[in-house]
DNA sequence: ATGGTTGAACCTCAA
């Protein structure tokens, strides 16, 4: 059968979503991703930019928290069943985790967004949180893949799975985002089945999809590879392309992430 | 670099 729809998808940790919509929407004139997964709104949901994205074709889905937080799917397909939720401990209530299903022409697929913890400082309780939250998606997902849905999770996974992630892996061996606990964790969820979109097309590729905004992180090159789109064995069939997008976090005011993009040809 | 920057909201925290 031939490819009848071509499917783009986003994953951005924006740093405020408010602060930094018309980066934001600059980018989506010159990149008009069918879905867009958003991290790190800091906003409620009523203070969501909901008319400039509703007029660029958008339907939303938003868990939204002041301050901290807050992910969003943004589908120019009809989203269904959201859940704001991740499972697995019902005392959080960080809006970390958003999940839909989208209704294609004649097929669905299952989305979500997520904003894994930070985890501060290596042995905090904000690291333990971390490591927990991990593996509550492992569990979740886990549960998600015997569904073998077309299915994309995508976000701020806070960790670079490998050596080749991070710009001095000697050097920042054991450190937030790159030490051998998350890095486990980080495998574990991937080994479930979840595919990496960016690396399955870019096997060698040293690129970056955050650099702190400390110290010139960016200009000197001091990049990780923590945002990812994660795909289902039924996805990754259909991965056409994969890109991290690193033109916006060199603009003005940038958010200290940049886009992450894939394609599937459905 | 036990430094450094940014955003939101408060006079500091989270990243």
């Amino acid at each position: 059968m031939p490819h009848a729809l071509t499917l783009t998808l986003a994953t951005w940790n924006v740093n405020s979503l408010r602060a930094r919509l018309p980066n934001l929407l600059a980018w989506l004139d010159k990149n008009p991703v069918d879905m867009l997964l958003l991290q790190e709104l800091k906003c409620t949901e009523d203070h969501f930019p909901r008319l400039e994205l509703e007029e660029r074709g958008y339907n939303l889905a938003i868990s939204g928290q002041k301050t901290f937080n807050g992910v969003a799917i943004c589908s120019k397909y009809p989203l269904e069943d959201v859940s704001r939720s991740l499972p697995g401990d019902a005392s959080d209530m960080a809006a970390r985790y958003i999940e839909a299903v989208v209704s294609l022409k004649d097929k669905a697929l299952r989305v979500a967004s997520v904003y894994v913890p930070n985890g501060q400082e290596v042995g905090s309780d904000k690291f333990a949180y971390k490591l927990a939250f991990l593996e509550r998606l492992q569990t979740h997902w886990h549960q998600l893949l015997t569904y073998h849905e077309i299915a994309v999770l995508g976000g701020d996974f806070n960790v670079a799975p490998y050596p080749m992630d991070v710009y001095d892996p000697e050097k920042l061996d054991g450190s937030v985002c790159y030490h051998p606990e998350e890095r486990t964790r980080m495998r574990a969820l991937m080994h479930l089945g979840l595919m990496d979109a960016f690396r399955l097309k870019h096997p060698e590729a040293r690129e970056y999809s955050w650099w702190d905004y400390r110290s010139g992180g960016y200009q000197r090159g001091h990049g990780m590879r923590i945002d990812h789109l994660l795909l289902s064995p039924e996805a990754a069939d259909h991965l056409t392309d994969a890109a991290i997008d690193e033109r916006p976090r060199g603009e003005e005011k940038p958010s200290d992430h940049a886009p992450v993009t894939a394609t599937l040809e459905l």
